[in-house]
DNA sequence: CATGAAAAGATTGTATGCAATCTTGGTGAG
DNA sequence: CTCACCAAGATTGCATACAATCTTTTCATG
């Protein structure tokens, strides 16, 4: 499995050759080897992949739709730094549109679909048992993907596009937020799950993707203060 | 009124130049002055506006993403041309959220934002009682404005976002499959929807905003052909 | 020594040039 | 007359050059 296997999701103009740095970088920031802040300089970011600014930028502006890219004008590119706020508007819309999707996911699964969950949950297992920071990045990728293979299932690429954003968005909160690696507790839920998608329970289904997205909120630190300790708040005003 | 007051939504990796090509197209598509499936060349556009390319290009990679431009390698950029499964998971997508973002409206909505919505109803019974096209075009966008305060009293920017792509690709939509002007009869629905909203009545305010996405997508003519009459379809495949 | 201003350096924003690809008009064979 | 093929024109994809802006360093001054 090579890095350029991630097909290109939002629309994009040009071709592949921006979209393919647009993943790498994706992955790169999703799998937490870019810390948020990261500035993304273009001259960098062209070096390393042999290409000129131009499809850098392009590349650059499709993360920054997607919410993973903060760029500021004549400044550039940073990884997105979210603010407790915006984690739990993320959460707060995953917790409106999952469940739905669950909910159309049930209606629509399949036995080649739940061959596939059943494979994205033992990779995930067996990522989880596995030691070393590669295996941290792919134990995030798999869990993912899981809620991304729901939303694929329920067969609406537009719900599906935002479920792109929205998961992606949460491993960076979660990678700034998170208190404890609750990964084994997420993974066990993912399991109950696809129960209740095998044997179609949509009820119970819905709500277990509904207490799932809320056990990993409360797992968050969102104080006020979260990370920049807003400094209006610091000197009393 | 000018053009260019319409803030700039998504994330933008440039400046403003880019992003006011990207509203006064946004606007032209819309407003259903760009017929879907037409060509937008990127040396026009930069003459029309007097930039380069590479500014049009960019303008045209925000909309591509917005899902407002359809973009072939190669090719160039066309104002999309949803087809009726496109249309159908348009509608799907708002049949999901909206009705959750009126709810926390409900919980949110105070004095100045009831004031907004008088106003936007307003005008959008003056637009309605107008002739000509420009009123049309009014008409139309102040529909969806009132969509989109909606999502903007219930304070979730990122489902704000999602609401913008998802009201400007249904006026896509309804010009492509329009079955009847039913914008006095939309106009109604949205003045039952202010009345809950200002009577604070949550469970009745949620069944409206559904309905009136119903209703919307029920006057839609979705037959399997819509406009490109799928040729396998046509040829008994 | 701290502070502020100014110049040098680095980075982004935009325009433009060239190569690659697509489109179109014409021409000849069947 | 129809169809396939090919060349000329037009359009996009990309790299690069230059201008504008930001950042950092230097240096003079209080």
């Amino acid at each position: 499995m090579t890095v350029h296997d991630h097909a290109a999701p939002g629309g994009q103009l040009s071709d592949d050759r921006a979209g393919a740095i647009r993943d790498r970088l994706r992955l790169a920031i999703v799998g937490r080897k870019l810390a948020p802040g990261t500035k993304l300089s273009e001259a960098e970011v062209g070096a390393l992949f042999d290409v000129s600014r131009t499809v850098v930028r392009a590349a650059l502006q499709m993360l920054a739709f997607e919410g993973l890219v903060r760029s500021e004008r004549n400044r550039g590119a940073f990884v997105a730094n979210p603010s407790p706020d915006e984690a739990r508007q993320i959460f707060a819309s995953r917790r409106l549109i999952e469940p739905g999707i669950a909910r159309e996911a049930c209606a629509r699964i399949d036995a080649a679909a739940l061959e596939r969950f059943a494979a994205l949950i033992a990779e995930e297992a067996s990522q989880i048992a596995a030691p070393g920071p590669a295996a941290r990045q792919a134990e995030i990728k798999a869990s993912g993907d899981f809620h991304l293979l729901l939303a694929e299932v329920a067969g609406n690429a537009i719900l599906h596009r935002f479920m792109e954003e929205l998961v992606a968005r949460s491993s960076l909160v979660i990678a700034l937020y998170g208190r404890s690696d609750a990964s084994s507790c997420a993974h066990a839920e993912h399991r109950g799950i696809l129960e209740a998608l095998a044997a179609g329970e949509a009820e119970r289904l819905v709500r277990l993707v509904g207490e799932h997205i809320d056990h990993i909120e409360a797992d968050l630190d969102l104080a006020p203060q979260g990370r920049a300790p807003a400094l209006k708040d610091a000197l009393g005003f």
